[in-house]
DNA sequence: CGCGGTTTGGACTTGAGGGTCCAAAACCGA
DNA sequence: TCGGTTTTGGACCCTCAAGTCCAAACCGCG
């Protein structure tokens, strides 16, 4: 089982060539042979490097584009340590996505191979992570005195990687960004001004 | 093409019998099999009330589901027009999605149909009426002076719809309602607070 | 050059599942 | 009761796609 750096190389070609083919033009259920197409190599070649078979090869694919998702957000998601960069970051969000549009590669990936147990591990990770990088934005504002200390960091960054995803979500049905931007905007200005539940008596 | 009593009262047997069946144990991929078990029905019942196969089957089942989505956050959601009832509001949806945990039969049945044009539809459809909901109780509030006028309702009420379903997405990858409740809490917050970007000299 | 391995091509098998069809049963109005 | 219509059962067909397998090509190495 040991590939040679030709074997790694081709492995990667598969996975990328996939990870295009699911970019490109909707396509509601991918086989073997798409990808193969899309790839030019042979069925035997799909199952030397992926014994699993589709399973493994899907989620491959989904984990090589759940890095992209985090890194079309840099560098802003890094360091989101000023009211500045937090709109930067809201712009390249919707810019992304807006270019998207209706097609979410992840979101069909994790569709098709929803019922194996590794799946949700790969979407669980890639949350996990982009909330972490919110918490450490709050957190940063937070020192810098910009965002009130009694906002719950972690909440907060919960509330956005769900408002994120629900935009997501129904651009992917509405193809406009109207519903990701209404929400961004909510939570930030919620974050601007002050935080949850203030005391009556502020 | 016309059915009798009887015939409407099987084809809604089936319609419920399909859509109990989604919701019971996470079904990966449903076939006519399953459902034809699931609602003790022959495959040429099915195609009788459904000439057009899984497709409209699966369509119609969505359908039904989508009508509960809403009808199971009444009344709260048909009249938010004080605090307390947008309180309430919160507590029954996040009751109802705690319940419901990660299995989530429209999705499961959107992402079976994505490729037909009128699953678009269904779900497009839902969500407006959702916003729309949340839109009058918005206005409803501003009326008795509870919300800010220079609120923009219909803005707002998109970035609930949007909360509120990524806040349903994570929890079909994590199990649980912190994002949901996170996000729910952050945007009624934002609406007590007075709303979106406040002009800097109020 | 010959010998181990890795890599590749592609024909073949297999099974699942959507859809068709016909005939039997039930139903209903006259 | 009778004839037409609707409803139902279930055997059958047919396609599509995942996965298997074997042999050929390739590649480095002594």
């Amino acid at each position: 089982m040991a590939f040679t750096a030709k074997g790694r190389a081709t492995r990667q070609r598969i996975i990328e060539g996939a990870a295009g083919y699911l970019r490109s033009d909707d396509p509601g259920n991918v086989t073997l042979d798409d990808i193969r197409a899309a790839t030019s190599t042979s069925k035997s070649q799909l199952f030397h490097y992926f014994p699993n078979g589709k399973e493994e090869l899907l989620l491959a694919v989904a984990q090589y584009e759940s890095d992209r998702v985090l890194a079309d957000q840099q560098p802003f998601l890094g360091s989101l340590d000023s009211w500045d960069a937090w709109e930067q970051w809201r712009r390249v969000v919707i810019g992304r996505y807006r270019a998207q549009g209706p097609r979410c590669p992840l979101a069909a990936l994790i569709g098709q191979v929803s019922t194996v147990p590794g799946a949700a591990d790969v979407t669980a990770s890639l949350l996990r992570r982009w909330q972490e990088h919110l918490r450490r934005g709050i957190l940063a504002m937070q020192e810098s005195g910009e965002v009130a200390p009694h906002v719950d960091a972690d909440r907060t960054a919960a509330a956005f990687v769900a408002g994120t995803q629900g935009g997501v979500i129904v651009l992917r049905s509405t193809g406009d960004t109207f519903h990701l931007e209404a929400v961004l905007d909510a939570l930030i200005s919620h974050l601007r001004g002050g935080g949850p539940a203030r005391p009556a008596a502020e």
